[in-house]
DNA sequence: ACTCAGAATGAAAGCGGTTACATTTTTTCC
DNA sequence: GGAAAAAATGTAACCGCTTTCATTCTGAGT
């Protein structure tokens, strides 16, 4: 490894002068700085980032972190991809940290990426007390942008999408569509995010005087996994709902599964509408109606709006609300006449997948 | 912020002596250990780790990187979960970079990790060169475990899925449902993964000796949009295939959406199988019959071989390969007499979505 | 030609830890 | 009890870079 004082001696100068034409090369002569240009090029040197984060220099640390839930969930993974790709840009490294949605493994590692005095942070506000260890970390002066939901208690940059418009309207969507009996899948509701996609169910049912049945009403933590036995558990009740809609991706996937092991036909049978669009949808069979929240363009905002602060820390925070879109494919139909749900149906035959 | 110093002067020692109970414990008296201590959490001390990475201590950086394609494709984000959980229980940050299968973009990457001395890197050997970075990384002792392929003219651990087995056995398993016009939908050979993969193909269809057909060989960039046109460009053809193989996830749900779209049933028109399983394929309608290779898997085991390779420098490298998995679902069927497609049908009737 | 401000450069002190080496304290053992 | 070995602790150098401050060099102004 070639240090920076190789460069100086090679170049004939001192270390100072190298480090500047690093840093502030305007402040080096003309000449010097070409030889110092060539040497550096001549011995391939690069700078030991830690080193430079170490010596302070509050804007050359180039590190920063994202703390998700889980990156195994497509949204999230497109998130990351959408931070990463402004990090990579500003030639800064990005650390990943998946916190399961647990405050204490939250702490954990939000402690940890201050230890590694980067320059920001990225993370949805699981903990929205007052003393949170997010909130410490705003008031200790670290950059951070909370995505995913705001933060209270503190002036903070934040970008999110509208949860609980995106959720109402694709309810709104099916009580157009005739439906009535609307079950909802949900994630837990100390989760902001889908506590108000719980709202905005809510409010459209409310909004069409649709008053709210507690059996419809299913919540469980966000896996395909508990997707599948929560639709189960709705379709195999004496009235089945018309329609069912999900409040994430592995909601819906799961549901998909349990529809298809039930041997029912959307939307014949029953109706789907999901929140949290990503690409696989277009590929089931039928192409899933859902609501998009633009996950790419979460993380990319985000992280814009991080590198913003870094630059200008004093700057007044920001919130961004990201508009989500109801994507129509074909998932969702009309409710039967009589509808009678076929698993109910007199000869009582109900397919398994085996 | 609390400093390693605060502490000594608080504890009345040393600074040393403070380094020493937080680094090896055993060369400190139980009484000042105990004071030490006492301090450490009275203050609330956090070592800084950029410091401490800096200060040399090999193997306290406490920091790994992982580099990979691209973590919107689910199967790197089930590695990289896989990784991050081994990371985190080695109290290890990670760093992640997507590389694009981008030889220059990955060589950026590297360099940077390795200005960031991070403890070892995984990374998947995209330029295979003698003299490519990775094996330089190797060269200057950097823990390295490769992931995805075995890297040539250097000794490093790796990990990876017998690429060539799992798609040999899917092709063969088309085979024996009595299928001979298999097309495969297959991703850039010289992406070693893919090679291999279609390397399987052609060993299944010689050891059967169906002889290999020209159009029914696609080849494309990874991703969901191009699996789609590769699919339809099959499906248009005069005798289209009977059975696709689709050599990633991506593609599978690429072809998923063409046969969709094309208003084709599965299996009975078409057979599809997979490399690639991952969980969402269970939701597909029909699941998806795939080659499983567990992702998570390999992410793990890499991450630990890594951690044993930082542990024992000196340790001879290891291989391991994993085998991957036939997960039969509905999506391959056997082929209809006198199958004629349906899209060829007398009527032309071709059902296209909107 | 002579001052003096301003530009260019260098010397050295950090940044927050670790650790080799020196020093002091304790233990061991005759 | 005292010398030597071992254990505990402290001092200070160092990791690789940045930056303040002092110093030297330029060139403008008179």
């Amino acid at each position: 490894m070639t240090l920076l004082r190789d460069v100086a001696r090679y170049a004939g100068v001192s270390t100072a002068t190298v480090s500047r034409v690093l840093n502030s090369p305007e402040k080096v002569s003309a000449p010097t700085r070409a030889k110092v240009i060539a040497a550096i090029s001549k011995l391939g040197y690069r700078p030991n980032r830690v080193a430079r984060r170490l010596s302070g220099r509050k804007d050359a640390a180039r590190m920063i972190s994202l703390i998700i839930p889980d990156i195994q969930n497509p949204f999230y993974s497109f998130v990351a991809r959408g931070v990463e790709d402004v990090a990579n840009q500003n030639d800064c490294t990005l650390i990943l940290g998946n916190a399961d949605g647990n405050a204490s493994k939250e702490e954990t590692y939000l402690n940890v990426v201050r230890a590694e005095s980067v320059d920001g942070i990225i993370a949805p506000p699981i903990d929205q007390s007052k003393d949170s260890i997010v909130v410490r970390l705003v008031q200790e002066g670290i950059p951070v942008v909370s995505i995913d939901g705001p933060l209270h208690h503190v002036e903070v940059d934040s970008v999110y999408v509208d949860n609980m418009k995106g959720s109402a309207e694709a309810v709104q969507y099916l009580i157009q569509l005739g439906h009535h009996r609307i079950a909802i899948l949900c994630g837990p509701l100390n989760y902001l995010g889908f506590k108000e996609r719980f709202g905005g169910y809510k409010q459209a049912m409310a909004a069409n005087q649709i008053p709210l049945v507690e059996r419809y009403l299913k919540f469980g933590q966000s896996s395909q996994e508990m997707g599948r036995i929560l639709a189960e558990e709705l379709l195999a009740l004496e009235t089945p709902p018309t329609a069912i809609f999900t409040s994430d991706n592995l909601f819906t996937a799961g549901a998909m599964e349990a529809m298809y092991s039930l041997g029912l036909s959307i939307p014949n049978d029953v109706s789907i509408i999901g929140f949290d669009d990503i690409p696989v949808m277009r590929s089931y069979n039928p192409p899933l109606t859902a609501v998009r929240q633009s996950a790419y363009n979460l993380g990319n905002t985000a992280a814009e709006l991080l590198f913003e602060r870094i630059k200008h820390p004093g700057r007044k925070s920001e919130k961004i609300i990201l508009e989500p879109e109801l994507i129509v494919r074909d998932s969702c139909g009309s409710v039967p006449e009589n509808h009678i749900h076929p698993i109910n149906r007199d000869d009582g035959e109900k397919k398994r997948r085996v």
